[in-house]
DNA sequence: TAGATTGTTAATCGATTAACAATC
DNA sequence: TAGATTGTTAATCGATTAACAATC
């Protein structure tokens, strides 16, 4: 099992990527060209695919549709992935709205909220009470949640989730959760990012001239 | 120039960390125990805090008032830093009324729309027409921008962000953008975030009994 | 065939960690 | 002082890349 999340994050460039060449016209791809849309070395592209024992033809470069294909079934995209949300404060709520999941087959199912006023099972994406979450979790056989609660409000709906059978987050609130073994949390931290950012924009101005692979052999 | 993302993202977690120590009454720390608060090692720790020229005391740790000081020192967290906001449709409207940005110095002061139906100066952050960007940035000296448009018009905004002076975009569009050297981009994907933790869920419930780091010497 | 590309091995690179002398 | 922690060097680790034999 590959446990690289940057070479998981690659296959799903690979695939986005080969998408648009079918879209002009071609059948069959090098490394060397996909490497080019993806921003990485052909070795890398190769090395990636044998991982997964992908092959091409030599001489001969890759069918797209099949690598595709192959690509699709390693990162589960040949069936609709449903994912529920937890808090449909602002963000909850534009996730809920955000077109971009559908094309990718992912789609958030239901949202829950401790705030009867957001209530309203009537939408597309229905907003129950979060005491119904486990219950729609364990007949639903959801896997996936999304946490935009406030911080403080967490941890506990983690714990809520894992209880009723979640087994991968993404946590979007900005603390460091706690899970079980059997629950993978990727987190997204925009504070953090900002914060970022900002180093890396006034370390630029004070030094304009370095240059990343500044490299003289 | 440290010019390793992770580092610096490190620095942001042991600075927010130090805020916890200090608020349970603390005055000084071990590297061991900040290590421990970050899920790091001690050597980590103090590998980084070397690379900045931050020393402590032998035997006696670190004051962590000082270590605070210097932290947001190099993170530039003495002053308030100013971001714009390209597209107020739903995540964008969302970040805007995120409460944690202003918790880390980080105020969004204008958002930009295309849409007239959109713009309203008088709101506490106001929607201006994207035709005042340039104006705006020139005259208000902003360098950081989000980009939170459709991933068609994205390229574009980032275009007319960087004539007008900014040299740092959080990009949420989920395309690759191109920029000069001038300008830093850090990009959050959402779709490719949940992409990865359904590979990664999969994978977990294919062979629930992988462990990392299950090295035995 | 000659030439080009794959698949894989070995080399390289950079980041993390272990170890320990310095020293408070 | 004895003991504990820093600061830094060297070792380790893992990921990326170069190189090239295999082969279409």
């Amino acid at each position: 099992m590959v446990t690289n999340k940057n070479c998981i994050l690659r296959l799903s460039r690979y695939k986005n990527a080969l998408y648009r060449f079918k879209s002009l016209g071609f059948f069959k791809i090098f490394s060397d060209y996909l490497a080019d849309a993806v921003g990485v070395t052909s070795a890398q592209v190769r090395k990636d695919f044998s991982l997964f024992g992908i092959s091409g033809n030599k001489r001969g470069g890759y069918k797209i549709d099949s690598l595709i294909e192959k690509l699709n079934d390693i990162l589960g995209k040949n069936e609709l992935q449903k994912v529920i949300m937890a808090g449909a404060g602002n963000l909850g709520s534009a996730l809920i709205k955000y077109k971009n999941f559908e094309k990718e087959g992912i789609k958030i199912v239901a949202a829950f909220d401790i705030d009867p006023a957001k209530h309203n099972s009537r939408l597309p994406v229905p907003v129950l009470p979060l005491e119904d979450l486990e219950q729609y979790v364990m007949i639903n056989k959801t896997k996936i949640g999304i946490i935009s609660v406030p911080d403080i409000a967490a941890q506990h709906i983690l714990d809520v989730m894992i209880k009723a059978g979640i087994c991968g987050v993404l946590n979007f609130a900005p603390i460091q959760l706690k899970a079980s073994e059997s629950c993978i949390i990727n987190n997204v931290n925009l504070e953090l990012e900002l914060e970022n950012l900002i180093y890396f924009v006034n370390a630029l101005q004070k030094s304009p001239n370095v240059r990343i692979s500044d490299k003289i052999p």
